[in-house]
DNA sequence: AATGAATGAGAGTTCATTCAT
DNA sequence: GATGAATGAACTCTCATTCAT
């Protein structure tokens, strides 16, 4: 099966469960979680589908390997963003801005979001674990900023959780955008463009001050 | 005109297929295309297996009916909910608020959309069927509401399609929201508070005019 | 894959469950439970791997049904065989010696002592089954009908329980000898006159009364 | 004469196998053959899993190892146990049922012997080992023993053979019994007693000389 | 000699789909 | 039209066996 030759091993014990987490994450990213097959899993890791067992018991466990490994870098860097803002929420607006765009593209989020999304009902674990280690920790940290700022005077009243989804729901749907319709054809959203323009809408209203 | 001893509440053969899709909506937006069996699907159509297949050919074309059923009776409530408002944008954004969140509760978008998002990879034509038919319009629509109310100076210079995007995001992760946290615990959100709120910055902006 | 005009479909349910554990029978007591392969089973049965799964959860399920169904018909017959002699403790050896061999013959006992005797640590539960409901009411019967035998003074002081494995032993060992040995080449015995030797030998014994 | 720091009681390679097959035995005993699982015989024996295969070509051939091993040092007890008694064949009987029960908890012959009346199917060949070396030499030493016996007018007339099973089969039962049922609870026997007991009942009978 | 990571064939199980009734 | 028993391909998971180290 293997040309002659080719080594057949490669005895690289730690590496391979973050091989196969990242293989997973495609694979899972792409089909979605039922669908995917660990034989593709191996196969993009380059390992056979019995290796797989050597690392994780059952598929169920690779998926909460991937969204671990999805969820812990990102973590610290949006509560680190939100901490490097303490000044005025003008600032940390525009820091969000600057950094969420070009981070959204970097990490797997996107995908591992889509899979959470669509498996959320077969495996509460994980949307419990994507939600309390990461969502909702975000949400909160952004809602105690508004908040703040609320009792500074320079955000207006009003729920600062919901001014949290509002904050960050216009690069939510757009990376789910990319994600669902993009690969269609259908017309991308420059999710750097939207977050300037929103950062600004968020700041000054969509309306003109004057009026029509 | 029914032989006597006839049944009195006999299904009438027309009412099948909606029903057959009603039942796979519901086994879908909890399960995911994958998980869902049709087993579940035909007991509660209150059908047979084999009976499904008088009316569909595979499972993937029940998808595809669930989702042209679920988005017929949107798409003309979002487009005329956009045409009813050719006056003020504020009029428009208001209209929207007031409408949007009953809409969401009243109709199945939510699951079906979650549907999507996690099986467009898999089945791209359903992801191009929702897009074409609904998001894309929708999103036109809106942007081009915007872009009118733009030349009448009522709204900022900016990107039509991203002020759409905006406008509507909010909602969209609301409902994302509720399909995928709270299921497991997570708090909920008030989407018609969420969207009155979301109106008023949208047409105020987050901050105070005073500044701090 | 089938002869064109052979009728796929047999349409027989109520008969299917006995059918299948009757194949099972056959291919448990062949190989062993582990070893024993549902494919064959279903080949056995003339089904489909798929149809043993409309009737029965597990490979194991299946196991449980095959013990139940081997030991139900014969639960009575030892019972009753014991119940049936009443009398002088003689006329029972004497009628369980006529009745035994040819009993272990028509039934498929051996071989599935042979099962139980190589699960039992894998499937305790089939074990117990097969000891509360065959092996230890057996021997019960017997022992409470030794117990008889001495207070009416018919039988010796001892161990009725012993008395009652004495009793049996022979002909149990005999047929593991069958399952096991008979199959390489080893020479038979045979069970009738094994059994009517040993009544003979615990009627009088297995020594002459002069002596040498 | 070891260098400084070497290990005290390292293993010597010769023992190696023989460790093996103690590990076999254990594992095949409890779990049977086919559920055995190599890497819990290595762990046992305190080697790897690849190590066996420098002993052992196959699973089959330690099975056949054990087997081997397990028969080897009873072969002589056994046929020196007949050989021990020319004389009457009470002195026989006597010393069978003295030393047997004994033998029979100090060796592994029960969990053997039940492995290969499981397995018998599967590996005919081990069988056939069983079988020749062990089980029917006995068998024949115990019926050539009761021929002698009945030639010296000691032992009722009767084929030898037969009386060498009844000889044998409650202590046999009695093993099997104590692998497979008590386990799951079941009351044991006493073997000892077993023994002695029926001892008494070849050499008198079970009856009362007087009758009722 | 010894290890143990890796393999891959094979098993139990599931379920969309078919079709005799 | 309607049924639901039956199919069989496909999947996850296991484990005897191999072989680079």
């Amino acid at each position: 099966m293997l040309p002659p030759g080719a080594p057949k091993f490669r005895r690289r014990k730690a590496d391979r469960p973050a091989e196969i987490v990242s293989a997973a994450l495609e694979v899972f990213a792409t089909k979605g979680f039922a669908a995917a097959r660990l034989e593709d899993v191996a196969a993009r890791a380059g390992v056979s589908k019995g290796a797989i067992y050597l690392y994780f018991a059952t598929k169920e466990d690779i998926f909460r390997a991937v969204v671990e490994q999805a969820i812990a870098p990102d973590i610290d860097k949006v509560l680190a963003m939100v901490a490097a803002h303490p000044g005025p929420f003008e600032d940390l607006l525009r820091g969000l801005a600057g950094r969420f765009a070009g981070l959204i593209d970097s990490s797997p989020l996107g995908g591992v979001a889509k899979m959470v999304i669509g498996e959320a009902r077969n495996f509460p674990e994980l949307a419990r674990v994507w939600h309390d280690r990461l969502v909702s920790r975000a949400v909160a940290a952004l809602a105690s900023a508004v908040a703040a700022a609320q009792s500074r005077g320079e955000v207006r009243a009003g729920d600062p959780r919901a001014y949290a989804l509002q904050i960050v729901a216009p690069l939510m749907v757009g990376v789910i955008w990319r994600e669902t319709f993009v690969p269609i054809g259908a017309r991308a959203f420059d999710l750097e463009r939207v977050a300037a323009q929103h950062v600004e809408t968020l700041l000054q209203g969509l309306m003109t001050r004057e009026g029509p």
